[in-house]
DNA sequence: CAGTGAGCGAGCTTCCGCTTGACTT
């Protein structure tokens, strides 16, 4: 016989709470929802008021199998999900699903897990409310109809097994209208002018000109005029300016700066910090609050007044701006905020750093600053320079943390100035006037579609990485990295009385880690956006929060609002799958000179291709990774046929490159060798190159095997480093052995053990499930 | 692994948000 059975969704959290709450309460944890509309079918029954059909998750048989036996043996059970909209139905469906009784049943929230607001929440139970569950409901309802009514028009217009949803569509949109605004964007030439310039007690200034110049001539006028030119400091204005720390931690902000301070995924990110939370060492990572306890704001004001003093305290705490933020959590932070060091691996203790100073930080003082401008005003020229200089007069919260920004430019500016007063005459030193680019719009970073997808209010928490994951999985985006390429720039230099011309190059259009849209995203977002303007619209979410939030008030009933919206939605399905063509993305893009047939690309079975005619006598060739459909042009679609292509011989065997299924190949001796993927070109490697390839793969090959035994187990070099082979399955070697130095028996062994932990495992329910559900189908 | 792109039809695919492991060639 239990006392009382607390259930919360998180088992970290039950573990904690047990802890506080000590006998008499058996705390457990229900792994999220237990629920949810049937996997298989549309499981929302549209005939009978869009009665939802629901059944127990595959992967939750055996918890709540566990709960309901538990409760049913409780005096009370206490419901202690997580204060939102998905909470409020969890508990609800733990109500149903664990037949639990009004009488013995209490619903208890909190928002953060400190001993006080637990025993606070004990004491003031409330009720399951309904309005909030049909709220959640309807939003449910909502993702699945459009989910499974939409994709299946994909299926039939576009290519089977594509998926298109409330969230995700909206997401891979906006990648495809980025690289738009990239592909139209008109790029602009000018020069940039900078000086240094020296004071009459030799401190040195540095200055630019605030106007562009955007061409040649008008640039070598103005640095003649330099030449003769009297330099001097027209007028000087200080003001002094506050900066305020940031907010501590969401989820959103935190991936944001862990990818641009440590380059870490979104997805990484959150396994990191998912095991900082198991530890004990952070709150919960899944949350849309800024909110901080008052228990961490006044530990975080007694760390700063023991280290660093009172005057760099500023007790403070954050109101949430972000579109339908639900607040169940607490912000990210430590739970111990005297730990300022925790032990883990070097990811874990980066991250745990980077949260330990954002949440310090933002419980500091601002830091006063004193901005300087100074006008440089020439002589016999109506442009001056300026100089801008920053001077910290108290650092405040800078001290610890300063948050980074997407669009971090190189372009120094002066900390410090000299001492200057207007009527200063100056003696000019360098003048450089160099050639510069206008940018396009950034591509986006997996952590700045995040936070794209925040402000617009699409996604949760929950569904960030995940999310992106996904449209990735599908084939609409990639996470790519490009080389750019070297371009000469010029920059006119006046020294003394000498303008010198040199020339050097730099690299344009280098992308690290972008995201691009593939030619599927592009044609299934057009498409989508012809047949589906509301769904694709940037607003429709936030339209639809503001009927969920009517449910939840109690003004609106929720199957009414389903109706207002799927009857019309349901309409343009139909007529969709009547009328719309089917729709491959072709483009013409013009005649073959050498047969006079029409050149085109669209998407086929096997992904992009260009053909050559049609009917009969046509030709086809896939298109290269990095090409779109929209953009190639016929010159590089006529490129895509010259393969394959001998280019020599060697060894007295032909060597030939071609482009198969992975991309451009080598074939050498029934061999097949990959080019490198930024260095060779299809179209232009030499033999020579190629021979270097060749040779390169043996190597690698006869590196490959480490160790063969008489019974056909052999050690290998892999991807991942050694690894053991045997009767066509691979196994780990623990990192505590040493691959050289195994022994048959224990290879054997090692094997033996892998088999037995992959019985028991596949045995389990769970893990079968789980299966079925996460494939992303790509890989080999 | 590496040349593919017909057409038919059976049977499958698919959503978003809550939670963790299991699993890595």
């Amino acid at each position: 016989m239990i006392e009382n059975l607390v259930i919360v969704e998180s088992p970290a959290k039950a573990k904690t709470i047990e802890k506080f709450l000590g006998d008499g309460y058996t705390v457990k944890s229900s792994f999220g929802h237990i629920r949810d509309l049937e996997k298989k079918d549309l499981g929302v029954d549209i005939e009978h008021n869009f009665q939802p059909q629901y059944e127990i998750s595959a992967d939750k048989k055996a918890i709540v199998k566990e709960l309901k036996a538990l409760a049913k043996e409780a005096k009370t059970v206490w419901l202690a999900s997580d204060e939102d909209r998905e909470g409020e139905a969890i508990a609800w469906h733990l109500f149903e699903v664990l037949k639990l009784k009004p009488e013995n049943t209490k619903r208890i929230v909190f928002h953060e897990i400190t001993k006080d607001a637990i025993l606070y929440a004990i004491q003031h139970p409330r009720n399951i409310d309904k309005n909030l569950v049909d709220a959640q409901q309807a939003r449910r309802v909502l993702d699945r109809l459009v989910g499974f009514e939409v994709s299946p028009v994909l299926w039939k217009k576009v290519k089977p097994s594509l998926s298109a949803g409330r969230v995700q569509s909206v997401a891979v949109k906006l990648i495809v209208e980025r690289e738009r605004e990239i592909n139209a964007f008109k790029e602009q030439r000018f020069y940039r002018v900078c000086g240094t310039f020296n004071t009459q007690q030799q401190a040195q200034v540095k200055a630019e000109v605030t106007t562009r110049f955007t061409d040649k001539e008008s640039t070598l006028a103005y640095l003649e005029s330099c030449k003769t030119a009297l330099f001097k400091v027209d007028s000087i204005d200080t003001k002094p300016t506050v900066r305020k720390p940031a907010p501590p931690f969401t989820t959103s902000t935190l991936q944001q700066e862990a990818s641009r301070k440590l380059g870490f995924s979104v997805s990484q990110t959150m396994a990191v910090a998912q095991k900082l939370y198991e530890h004990g060492f952070i709150t919960y990572m899944r949350t849309d609050s800024v909110n901080l306890s008052d228990l961490a704001i006044r530990s975080a004001k007694a760390v700063i007044c023991q280290t660093l003093g009172e005057k760099y305290s500023k007790p403070r705490n954050f109101a949430t701006k972000t579109k339908g933020a639900q607040e169940a959590h607490e912000a990210i932070r430590p739970t111990y905020m005297d730990k300022t060091a925790i032990e883990g691996d070097r990811n874990e203790q980066q991250l745990y750093e980077l949260i330990y100073k954002r949440t310090l930080a933002s419980q500091m003082a601002d830091a006063q600053l004193e901005r300087t401008h100074v006008v440089i005003s020439l002589s016999n020229h109506a442009t001056p320079f300026t100089a801008t200089g920053e001077v910290i007069i108290f650092d405040g919260f800078l001290k610890v943390y300063m948050e980074s920004r997407d669009d971090e430019n190189d372009e120094e500016s002066n900390d410090l100035l000299p001492a200057l007063t207007p009527g200063d005459l100056l003696q000019r030193q360098i003048i450089t006037a160099s050639e510069q680019y206008t940018l396009h719009p950034p591509r986006y970073t997996e952590a700045s579609l995040v936070k794209k997808m925040e402000t617009l209010g699409i996604g949760r928490p929950s569904t960030y990485a995940p999310t992106i994951t996904t449209i990735q999985n599908r084939g609409y985006i990639m996470k790519e990295s490009r080389e750019g390429s070297e371009r000469t720039i010029e920059s006119l230099e006046l020294k003394n009385n000498d303008i010198q011309i040199k020339q050097h190059k730099k690299i344009f259009g280098a992308e690290k880690k972008k995201l691009f849209p593939s030619d599927m995203g592009m044609v299934v977002t057009d498409f989508l956006s012809a047949h589906f303007t509301d769904i694709m619209d940037y607003n429709f979410t936030a339209e639809a929060e503001e009927a969920l939030d009517h449910i939840a008030e109690g003004t609106v009933e929720w199957q009414k609002m389903i109706g207002e919206f799927y009857h019309p939605f349901h309409e343009t399905v139909e007529t969709t799958l009547k009328h719309s063509e089917r729709n491959s993305g072709q483009r013409i893009l013009g005649t073959d000179p050498a047969s006079g047939k029409t050149v085109s690309v669209r998407i086929g079975r096997f992904g992009p291709m260009a053909q050559i005619g049609e009917g009969e006598d046509v030709r086809y060739a896939s298109l290269l990774k990095g090409q779109l459909m929209e953009t190639i042009t016929l010159e590089e679609a006529l490129g895509l046929f010259k393969f394959p292509r001998n280019i020599g011989q060697y060894e007295d065997k032909e060597v030939t490159i071609g482009i198969g299924r992975f991309g451009p190949y080598i074939k050498h001796n029934n061999v097949f060798i990959s080019l490198k993927k930024n260095e060779d070109d299809p179209g232009s490697i030499t033999l020579e190159t190629a021979i270097q390839r060749i040779e390169e793969k043996r190597e690698n090959d006869r590196n490959k095997v480490i160790r063969t035994f008489d019974n056909g187990v052999q050690i290998l070099n892999g991807r991942f480093g050694p690894y053991i082979s045997y009767d066509k399955s691979n196994y780990k070697i623990p990192k505590t052995v040493k691959a050289e130095e195994l022994t048959v028996e224990k290879c054997m062994e090692l094997i033996e053990k892998e088999n037995s932990k992959k019985k028991t495992g596949s045995h389990s329910k769970k893990a079968s499930a789980k299966k079925e559900k996460n494939d992303p189908k790509k890989k080999s």
